[in-house]
DNA sequence: TCCCACTTACTGACAAGTCAGTAAGTTGTG
DNA sequence: CACAACTTACTGACTTGTCAGTAAGTGGGA
C-alpha cells in the first residue's frame, strides 16, 4: 500500500539471495496485461472495470493479475505510467514541434482519435472519473493538464513572437486543452459532432483571438 | 419510462378504488432523497455512490430509497428529471435568452458555476461516466449535448444575420459546448485554471472565427 | 364523530452477487 | 533445486434488491 513496488527495486546491496532477474517473457506479460487493464479501465472506468476482466483477456485469474501488480491500484497507476512512455516513444523520431507546429499536431491528432474510439473513451472516462472523491488518478491527470497548458501556452507566445501576455497564453492554452477534451465527449456521444473540422475551427479561433490580444471586440461584456 | 408519472395523473373515471393522491410531505420527501442522490452521484459518481449514502442523508435506511424510487437506475433517472425542472424554473422569470444574449448568459453561468463547485462536478463526473458501455445516463447526456448544440448554433446563426453557414454554426456550437465542459474538469482540478476569464475568451474567440466565415486565416491547413 | 378498510412509509433481515485481496499449493524453467 | 508464475480456494466487505412486518396516516360510511 506504500507503493514501493519490491519485485520492481532491485536490492541494493543484496546480501545473500540476489533477486532475480524476472524472466525475459514476464515484461511482455505485464506489458499484454497493462494493455488489457488500459482497455478495461477505459470502457468500463476505474471503479467499475474488474480485475477479473483484466485477467480473462490474458488469460488468466484474476489472482494472476495481482501477483504482477499487487493492487488494483497499483495496475492503474502502472497502466498510467506505460501509456506515458508509448506516447514518448511514438514522438521519438520526430522532434518534438514547438510554435505553430505544436498546434498543427494537435490538430493532426484530432484527426487520428477518429479512428481509435477506444484510445479517446479511455482519455475521456479517466479524465471525469478522476474529479470524483480521492481518485488515484486524480494527480496523474493533474500534472497532465498541466504539463500540457504549460507547453501550449510557451507555443501561443512563441508564435505572437512576444506580443501575447502570460495570461492570455494562459487561457488560450486552458480553452484549447478543454475544447479538444469536451468535443471528444460529444464525439464519443454522437458521431454527428465532426471532431477534426471542429477542433481546428477551435484552435484556429482562440489562437487567432490570443494574437489579436486586446484589439478584438468584447461583445459579452 | 413514458414519463406519464401516474401518481401526478388524477384516474379518469376511476372504477373501484381511486388511487389516492400521495400525501403532502411525501413530495418533499422524495425531492429531498433526489437532492441527496443527486449529491451522491455528483461526488462519487453513479455507479459508485451507493444507495446506502443516499438513505444516510435524509436519514432512512436504503430500503425506504429503494420503497420510493423502485430502483438505483429510476433514482438516477428521476434525478436527471428534477434536475432538468429545476434549470427550467430557474429560468422562468427571465425570457429565455437568444442571440448574444445566449453567449452572455454562458458567460455569467461560468462566472455563477464559480460559486458552486459541487454542482459543477456532479455535470462533469456524470457526463464522463456516460460514455462508458450501456450507462443509464447516455441517453439523457446525448439528448442534452444535442439540444444545446442545436439552440446556441441557432444564436450564433441569428447573431451572424445569416451571414454564417449552418455548418460553421454547427462546429462553433459544438466548440463552445466542449470548452465550457473541459474547462471545468480543469478548473475543479485546478483552481488556477480560471473559470470565467477563459470561458468568455474562448466564447468570444470562436464567436468572432464563426461570424468571420472563411475570410480568417487558417494557419494549420 | 368514530371506526374500519386500506395505503403509505418505512425497518430489519436476508438473498444473491461482485469485488479486491490473501494464502497455500502446483508447475515448469533457468 | 529454488524461484517465478501462476491456480485454486477462500475471506470479508459491499452491492442492489426482495420480503414480511409495523406504525402511522387517510377516506368513506354508519
Amino acid at each position: 500500500m506504500v507503493s514501493v513496488m519490491d519485485d520492481a527495486v532491485p536490492p541494493a546491496a543484496a546480501p545473500k539471495r540476489r533477486a532475480r532477474q524476472p524472466r525475459q517473457a514476464t515484461t511482455e506479460r505485464r506489458a499484454e496485461i497493462l494493455r488489457a487493464a488500459a482497455n478495461t479501465f477505459g470502457s468500463k472506468g476505474y471503479k467499475n472495470g474488474s480485475l477479473a476482466e483484466v485477467a480473462e483477456q490474458v488469460g488468466i485469474t484474476h489472482a494472476g493479475v495481482l501477483h504482477h501488480f499487487g493492487s488494483k491500484e497499483q495496475l492503474l497507476v502502472e497502466v498510467l505510467e506505460y501509456r506515458d512512455k508509448e506516447d514518448v516513444r511514438d514522438l521519438e523520431g520526430q522532434h518534438i514541434p514547438g510554435g505553430l507546429g505544436l498546434f498543427q499536431h494537435l490538430v493532426r491528432t484530432a484527426r487520428m482519435n477518429v479512428d481509435r474510439p477506444g484510445i479517446v473513451q479511455g482519455y475521456s472516462v479517466l479524465t471525469g472519473e478522476s474529479v470524483t472523491e480521492n481518485h488515484p488518478a486524480r494527480g496523474w491527470v493533474t500534472d497532465r493538464f498541466r504539463v500540457l497548458r504549460g507547453e501550449i501556452a510557451d507555443a501561443v507566445i512563441a508564435v505572437g513572437e512576444g506580443k501575447v501576455s502570460r495570461e492570455t497564453a494562459d487561457c488560450a492554452a486552458s480553452a484549447i486543452i478543454g475544447v479538444m477534451d469536451g468535443l471528444q465527449v460529444q464525439w464519443l456521444l454522437d458521431e454527428d459532432v465532426d471532431l477534426p473540422t471542429s477542433t481546428q475551427f477551435a484552435i484556429e479561433a482562440i489562437l487567432a483571438a490570443a494574437l489579436l490580444g486586446d484589439d478584438r471586440p468584447h461583445p459579452l461584456d
